[in-house]
DNA sequence: CTGACTGCAAACGTTTTGCACGGTA
DNA sequence: TACCGTGCAAAACGTTTGCAGTCAG
């Protein structure tokens, strides 16, 4: 667990104590969407407004803190922000995982064929994890 | 322009004006989304309800006739469904377009990594394309 | 002390629903 | 003729906004 508090700072946020909870529940579940978190944070703060939750996700992803994951069918999800990687989502339990896996094969294919210069790529892959099968 | 009417009933879905023109219009834009949409049937049919709109694309999409194109910071889009293709998306002056690339190398690597059996890759490569650069 | 953050309530845009009528098969 | 699809209006849903009070720096 690391001084998140610190961090914020750094992104010219403050350390306010719903915000430290709230990247401390994001980092534990590595992926949740707002309700999960909302419901989450109630335990500890029972007065807490969903609009501030809102407005927290929003500035962290805007600053590039947090980001955002949109998976078929299924409510944006928000990870911490770090080295690119793959979405698996298991279409039986709904689980979602990073996988780190090496992109420059399909990278020098598109840019051979479509002449666009890549910034970003983005990949999801749906299928059945092991447990389910 | 294929007969799509024919190609409804097979989907079980009634080949009304409306739906016909949806799919008329969806294929030669290549992508496009609700508003687009729902503006451009105006023209042939000015009482057209967007609520009518929402309803077919929803059963079009539930029984794979039409696919769902979820694009970061921009509206949802719609296309005909075909064989798996990535989508590579410029920053600049948002075009999307389709390309179709072999994605075995990441798909081997994917397998080996984690274990899953791999039902649908989606692909999204946001970059710039050759006209804006 | 000051601006940023919070909680609340209201507003907003998008999508869905219920219903009576009309059109397709 | 029997449903399915349409158009309309209202409802539901997720998200954003404005404001007054509070807290972090």
């Amino acid at each position: 667990m690391k001084d998140y508090g610190a961090l914020l700072k750094k992104y010219h946020l403050k350390a306010t104590p719903q915000r430290i909870y709230m990247i401390n529940e994001i980092e534990k579940k590595g992926h949740i969407n707002i309700d999960d978190l909302y419901e989450s944070l109630k335990k500890s703060f029972p007065y807490i407004s969903l609009a501030t939750v809102y407005k927290n996700i929003n500035a962290m992803v805007e600053n590039g803190f947090l980001s955002e994951v949109k998976i078929p069918k299924m409510k944006t999800k928000y990870e911490l922000t770090k080295n690119e990687h793959a979405h698996l989502i298991c279409t039986k339990c709904g689980a979602l995982e990073d996988i780190f896996i090496d992109t420059q094969c399909i990278k020098d294919d598109i840019i051979q064929k479509s002449g666009y210069t890549i910034e970003k790529t983005l990949i999801k892959i749906e299928g059945i994890c092991p447990k389910c099968r």
